[in-house]
DNA sequence: GCCTTATGCTCAC
DNA sequence: TGAGCCTAAGGCT
């Protein structure tokens, strides 16, 4: 469940793991991986991220597409492959490792790159095998398909590959020439990628910005404030496996690291106090997703908080009760 | 054990 | 705009 900056961290302990190394592809069980065979045996050559996509370069017309969408990750280890089990998709495994692994005396042969206190288990470079799950695509891309994939990728933060996606003006461009609300253009990936749910909600606090300002009515200053921010904050990433927006003097405790509930400034705190002006968090689904925001600190109108759903509401029953509202519109 | 939710995205209508 | 796809964790009964 990664936004951009996992990826990236993913490319990187690939890199470290396999690049320049004969890997053997194996299909899961349940057979959907149907372009294992074409990649199996090759020679990686190197990984390549952008937003939220990564690339396993195998050849010029042999990149192995890796979408981790909503549910897909990634598991690592230098010991015995896991047990195969239904869900499983994919793994990449240096050729010959079978033979020569060896165990991690006390860890669990699955255990992840990095451990819940934020400790690495074991350097990336003696990963000898990776299991993917749950992606939303697992398939080989030849050239064409690949560029056409990056052209169409609005710049990333965290991007210096291939040349291009490190360069923020497009984002600008995309942004100040549509009417559609900012909170809708963080999201949409042929505008800025590796932006996801988390990271567009925090970053529009932090900046103050009301969510629902169209993109031709936003400050350009606010913008390359927002790419500016973005850069560090998805490089910090994630402490303990967790994405942390919130500054020290901002949270209650004044803790580093942030306590759980203290990483965010509204990403999933409706019906919390504000962190920096003790309002309540409001919440609402905007095109499928679910934004939240600070009424006071991001000067959100009357009539947009009025379509917040009610403190305290679960999803579930926040979207029948908006879903029934629009349904007596007309009738 | 069941239900809900989640850091995405595509496609059909 | 809604349905559909994919997995796992946490809260509830």
């Amino acid at each position: 469940m990664p936004e951009g900056n996992e990826i990236h961290r993913w490319a990187d302990r690939h890199n470290a793991a396999f690049a320049g190394r004969t890997l053997n592809v194996l299909p899961g069980p349940n057979h959907r991986f149907h372009d294992a065979h074409m990649v199996d045996g090759k020679k990686l050559r190197r990984v390549i991220a952008v937003g939220k996509h990564l690339g396993y370069e195998f050849g010029d017309d042999l990149i192995l597409h890796v979408h981790l969408g909503r549910f897909g990750d990634w598991t690592e280890g230098c010991g015995k492959l896991p047990e195969p089990k239904g869900a499983l998709r994919a793994i990449l495994q240096r050729a010959g490792s079978s033979k020569t692994h060896r165990s991690v005396k006390g860890q669990p042969h699955n255990l992840r790159c990095q451990a819940d206190d934020g400790t690495q288990p074991f350097p990336a470079e003696d990963v000898q095998w990776i299991e993917l799950r749950g992606p939303t695509d697992c398939s080989v891309y030849d050239r064409a398909k690949w560029e056409k994939l990056l052209e169409r990728l609005g710049p990333d933060p965290l991007g210096v590959e291939p040349k291009g996606h490190d360069n923020p003006q497009h984002f600008y461009d995309a942004v100040l020439g549509r009417k559609t609300t900012i909170a809708e253009l963080l999201m949409d990936q042929t505008v800025l990628s590796g932006i996801g749910n988390i990271y567009r909600a925090e970053l529009l606090f932090r900046h103050r910005v009301n969510p629902f300002t169209p993109g031709n009515e936003v400050d350009i200053k606010i913008l390359r404030a927002i790419w500016k921010d973005s850069v560090p904050l998805l490089k910090a990433g994630m402490v303990d496996r967790r994405i942390v927006c919130t500054q020290r003097a901002d949270r209650p405790s004044r803790k580093e690291p942030a306590l759980r509930g203290e990483e965010h400034y509204v990403y999933r705190r409706h019906g919390k106090p504000c962190f920096l002006c003790g309002e309540r968090i409001l919440h609402r689904d905007i095109a499928g997703r679910t934004l939240y925001w600070c009424p006071k600190d991001q000067n959100t109108t009357a009539a947009e908080n009025k379509r917040a759903y009610t403190h305290g509401m679960s999803l579930r029953a926040a979207r029948a009760a908006e879903k029934q509202k629009r349904a007596g519109i007309f009738t």
